[in-house]
DNA sequence: TATTGTTATACTCTATAACTATA
DNA sequence: TATAGTTATAGAGTATAACAATA
């Protein structure tokens, strides 16, 4: 098994590249704003939501909840996002996003779009479609 | 906008959870052996070829030169890799797959593509083949 | 007892820049 | 002067487990 053969063609890899490059430049962006990556991830997911638990969250945002814990309160320090106890279950924390949050989040979406484009221009408007299906399929959303 | 709806489309997201979702398995596997992340790309990189420069490398397994540079420290320590200097240019670092490391890094490619199979099962062949078909042509390869 | 979330600790990785050797 | 790589430092993320509150 040759090597080169093995890992220029192994899943995992070209996704983790895929997801380093279309991310690069906006992550450049995101920090003029202030912003760390995970940060943005928070807001992304719930922008246009009604808040979702703590646990939930971190599993969107691919990060332990324990780290997730600590950006949060620096995000609720910087009033992005509010807490309050989950109304069936009061050990659950529903985080949403305050109006400042969904500002921000909002006028980044706006801008990761346009990156988006930029940083996916290899592929044309129907590759992009049929790539975005077939990761949809693999993660079963 | 809705978030909802942005993010669940939005290509970098859905990059960065495939290869969260296809790696989250193997690397478990590769703790079990000691083996970290960057060193287990280090490993698939390396196999097969004739080595390469420190820069080159850190540009393929997606990280900083310096942290990369640490790392090889202790994978030359563990006697995983070795390092001359380029015959060309010798600010250069060559760096090469010892045996020891070229079996290691045999042993983990034969698992990681029994895992890949085994975390892409939502895809047959045939989308599978066409995603790294797409994957690739979005990182020019 | 089990679960949700927070907090604590030690460790790893990253960003940045200084430094060395070579070009 | 510029480049390849190493080293140094501070800051950010992760793994792990202990802990509090609720179920």
């Amino acid at each position: 098994m040759s090597g080169k053969i093995f890992f220029r063609t192994y899943l995992p890899y070209l996704l983790a590249q895929a997801a380093h490059r279309t991310s690069g430049t906006f992550h450049r962006e995101l920090k003029r704003h202030g912003v760390r990556e995970l940060d943005w991830r928070v807001l992304a997911t719930l922008l246009g939501g009604r808040g979702k638990s703590v646990n939930d969250l971190a599993v969107e945002v691919l990060a332990p909840q324990s780290t997730l814990s600590r950006r949060l309160d620096s995000m609720a320090g910087e009033g992005l996002i509010a807490r309050r106890p989950g109304p069936a279950d009061r050990r659950t924390v529903i985080v949403t996003l305050t109006d400042k949050g969904a500002a921000l989040a909002r006028d980044l979406a706006h801008t990761a779009a346009e990156f988006e484009t930029r940083d996916t221009a290899a592929l044309d408007e129907e590759e992009r479609r049929k790539l975005k299906q077939l990761l949809e399929k693999l993660l079963g959303t």
